[in-house]
DNA sequence: CTGAAAGCGCTTACAG
DNA sequence: CTGAAAGCGCTTACAG
């Protein structure tokens, strides 16, 4: 029905606001106000569909119960992913979520900072693109809870959940050489961003560790997919000793994958491959694909868990660094088990 | 840093809120408030970082600039390329985004859908799932402006934008006939809901032309990719005739691709396929897919259109109601082209 | 051109 | 056990 107000209400009992609202809180109990009233007004609200005005409660208390998320790009595969898990778990503690894409890019990201900040979003859940350093220490100076999320900024020190990207690399390279790979190739995007800056030193430590010779190729961000599938192909030509490829993103390695198909290079027996990011194709297309997986739900709830607990308690928390091992799984792409 | 209010600024030039309020909304010319001074407090306000509260912004307008959307599953990798657009839309005009998936779960939606209203959203965007008559009239009702999307519902008369499901469905199975397939099977989710009754319309349509028999296999919501491998394969098996299979939707499409690897049927040899809902990978593994593509972009743009024309011109309009051609892509699973 | 004042609908000390 | 009152920070007739 129309707007009713807890002052509505509040008359229709001949009593004041002030119960009203402690009763719409649950303060029943501790402010003493008999349990029959209290059951009289909630069946008043139920039935004539009273609702408390947010921004009225927001205004007052300063709390919207709203976080701010901000991810890289929503329509990603791994970033939607995450967004699902951790919109269960907001709902389940009382928040809504606001998001916004990034695409990465920081004048955009700072613009989006200020207007998250404008809505008065209790916390902040933030995939950082580079060069918004001044941005993030403002948070911290203006005490907002915030959490950073897949990579961190050189020269901030704050709460972050990240893959242990280095070393889930390296073990996924050592098993390429483990399989006998001996030249292998890898295929990454143009970007100085820590997780994939990690992703490579895992590599290049992999190869370290067998002297092997590092053969990388960047892909340009945002690049699209039949040109990429272009370079990759040039690539592979161009280092026919190539007998293993790893792939940092998962679109990448789809876009590999249509590359080899094009060369008529077989998978494993020509090349082995193996990509960073699970994906559901890499379970269903011939061959299936070996994949470094990130555990999603698992970072959605230290994500999560980090944040409002930062919410809860108030600043003057040290920061909690959470880097989270991924899982190698093991599919056709790499040959048969060892 | 701190907060800045609208009346510390005022009192820092020694005038009244209400010029501040003017300045801050664009209104100086309209009040005729000397560009100087205009110049002079937005100044003032960038250097000391004022942000007008969002909350006591929208107590006092009753309007949150925000909107509530409620997608099937934000994971899902057709409505998270959906939100991706829609949130470019938003941003564009000044509005935030608050989602939520409703896993196609009607109490959840009901639920979702009050505490959106609680938030004070100025409208919705609805997937509905079956059941949620009475909260979609009730919305009527009370004139909150909303529109529906990917389907519509049966006994509802509201704006919705929805695709072409029939004719895009039979124009598919069609093509297939022309390419010489006799025995077409249908594989879909086991939905009432009214793009798959539309879907199947549309196939059944397309076999009357030809006197065809239907074959049609129904697989439970939400089942998982395993099992659902396992069925359809049990499902071709079964019926050994088909020389062409139809999936109702991608996530389907790529569980009987794998089916089909694993029955060693070659594609499109054996067996010419299509699938509804374009997806990158139908294009990048062998063999790649054809589909019928839903021009998502299209599809934001006429459903954030809608509901923006409704927000602003008020209750009392006609709903539109928007259906959108289909485009048929075509691709290595159903042979050379005619 | 500008300001005093009321109002939006809550919450929360404070007083009894 | 309960209420009057102030306050949150805006907007907007209304008056001059």
């Amino acid at each position: 029905m129309g707007k009713i107000t807890a002052r509505d209400v509040a008359r229709a009992f001949g009593i004041s606001k002030t119960t009203i609202s402690f009763i719409v809180n649950g303060k029943s109990a501790e402010k003493g106000i008999s349990p029959v009233l209290t059951e009289k007004v909630l069946g008043y609200m139920k039935e004539h569909g009273y609702r408390p005005n947010h921004f009225a409660k927001s205004l007052s208390t300063g709390k919207s119960m709203t976080i701010g998320l901000m991810v890289e790009k929503i329509s990603d595969y791994f970033f939607s992913q995450l967004v699902y898990h951790l919109e269960e778990l907001a709902n389940r503690h009382g928040y809504q979520i606001i998001f916004c894409s990034t695409e990465n890019n920081g004048a955009r990201t700072r613009e989006l900072i200020r207007l998250f900040r404008n809505q008065g979003v209790d916390g902040f859940i933030i995939t950082p693109p580079e060069g918004i350093q001044a941005e993030i220490r403002s948070l911290q100076d203006d005490q907002l809870p915030f959490v950073l999320f897949d990579r961190y900024l050189p020269g901030i020190d704050a709460d972050h959940v990240v893959l242990d990207n280095l070393e889930s690399t390296r073990h996924a390279v050592q098993y390429l050489v483990e399989r006998g790979a001996r030249h292998i190739g890898y295929v990454e995007l143009d970007s100085e961003q820590s997780q994939m800056r990690d992703r490579k030193a895992g590599y290049l430590q992999a190869l370290g560790a067998i002297a092997g010779n590092p053969r990388i190729m960047r892909v340009p961000f945002n690049n699209g997919h039949d040109d990429t599938v272009t370079k990759i192909a040039a690539f592979i030509k161009h280092n026919p000793e190539l007998d293993a490829l790893f792939f940092a993103t998962n679109y990448l390695a789809m876009s590999g994958m249509k590359a080899m198909f094009g060369l008529g290079i077989r998978i494993p027996q020509d090349m082995a491959v193996v990509s960073f990011d699970d994906h559901i194709v890499f379970d269903t297309y011939l061959p299936t694909i070996t994949a470094v997986a990130q555990p999603i739900a698992v970072m959605a709830e230290n994500l999560f868990g980090i944040l409002i607990s930062k919410i809860k308690q108030g600043p003057g928390q040290p920061p909690t660094r959470c880097v989270i091992p991924a899982r190698l799984v093991i599919r056709d792409s790499t040959g048969p088990p060892v």
